[in-house]
DNA sequence: CAAATAAATCGACAAATGTCGTTTAAGCAT
DNA sequence: ATGCTTAAACGACATTTGTCGATTTATTTG
């Protein structure tokens, strides 16, 4: 898979920002595509040209900004997670109960966006809502005196991929108990790793 | 993606347990083959037609007991933790430290199978080896008095994917602490999750 | 505004994917 | 040993994938 230029720009790591109104535009419909045929759907019968054609777009257009279906997937995941942490105002900054805030936009998150459970089990989605969470305690971390032989990244992918198993397992919990519940449960399990002495 | 019949068993979830020595050997030979594509090439350079004459069967055949190459690796990754585990005689019975030698477990087999540390993120091991983790919790859990509020099944789940993001961290990681030393530091952020009280 | 830059489109391609129906042969039970 | 069951092989198929080179169109810069 000979990656190509992808319009200058990269998904993963570091991102040299774009303001170029067209690459903007050409990703958000992809995105938003996505998530309209995801409402149909499910993932692995959507094709790359039904994507295209969705979002009004070229086939070869897509592949200009995304290597393949997951990377779009995880792109749009990673954004539409970080807007509803936005929305809610989340930053770790007001560090009071964020733990279990965290914790329930992610529980959020898989229910409102995932359609069966089942299905979530195929879709890679742990990157990007991973990764968004360990974002969000880095920046916390950085509003924190930091302990000394901690490693505040170390803490932040722990406490993130704790999180993400323990919201995933709930959502696919038959019966489930209420989101609210669940988040208060993460928060007395993950808590403790962060206060993680001597390391 | 109809599934078809793959053979009368099925890969995830409640496993029919099969005699058939054609079976097994099919798969056995798969998970071997892509084993030994892996030592060569990247995973997503491997086409499905190549795993098939590396075992020396026929492509139809491998769509029989596997969906797609994702689920092959799945399955292979789970086989080969599996027996590093059971190599090192861990089931956590035995249970002092039994926590620290899981994580180390875990390290050790990213370290030794994955080529590239690059590559790990495009490859979807998480599910099997955080499964095989689980289970091994879970096989503990039976032989330790059950604290009654608490949900093993949580607790292990939590716990796992908390140990494999850690290690996956410590992988991706340009030069990495011997592994001894991550395992030590993985059981002291872990540890207090099995702790919670009051849930 | 005009020229340079770079993104989007288009058509085409070889390769890989996933699925079928049929045939062959191995394993298992009586 | 005989016959039933079912896995594996085979060949074929429509579809999807990923990649190209060439062209058009939108944006940015001077």
């Amino acid at each position: 898979m000979l990656k190509g230029a992808m319009a200058e720009t990269v998904q993963l790591g570091s991102i040299t920002e774009t303001t170029d109104p067209r690459i903007l535009r050409s990703r958000q419909m992809l995105m938003e595509s996505l998530f309209r045929l995801l409402t149909r759907k499910e993932f692995d019968d959507i094709s790359i040209q039904e994507i295209a054609d969705e979002a009004t777009l070229n086939r070869a257009t897509f592949y200009l900004h995304y290597p393949d279906k997951n990377a779009l997937l995880q792109a749009m995941t990673a954004t539409r997670f970080r807007d509803l942490i936005a929305r809610r105002g989340l930053s770790f900054t007001d560090c009071d109960g964020a733990l279990r805030a965290i914790a329930l936009g992610v529980c959020d998150y898989l229910a409102e966006t995932t359609g069966c459970p089942g299905q979530l089990a195929k879709m890679p989605l742990e990157g990007s809502i991973i990764a968004a969470v360990e974002d969000i305690f880095l920046q916390g971390a950085a509003h924190h005196a930091i302990v000394p032989g901690t490693d505040p990244k170390l803490l932040a992918t722990t406490a993130a991929w704790a999180i993400f198993g323990a919201a995933r397992r709930w959502y696919q919990t038959p019966d489930r108990i209420p989101a609210e519940e669940m988040a208060a449960k993460i928060e007395a399990m993950v808590k403790p790793i962060f206060l993680t002495a001597s390391m």
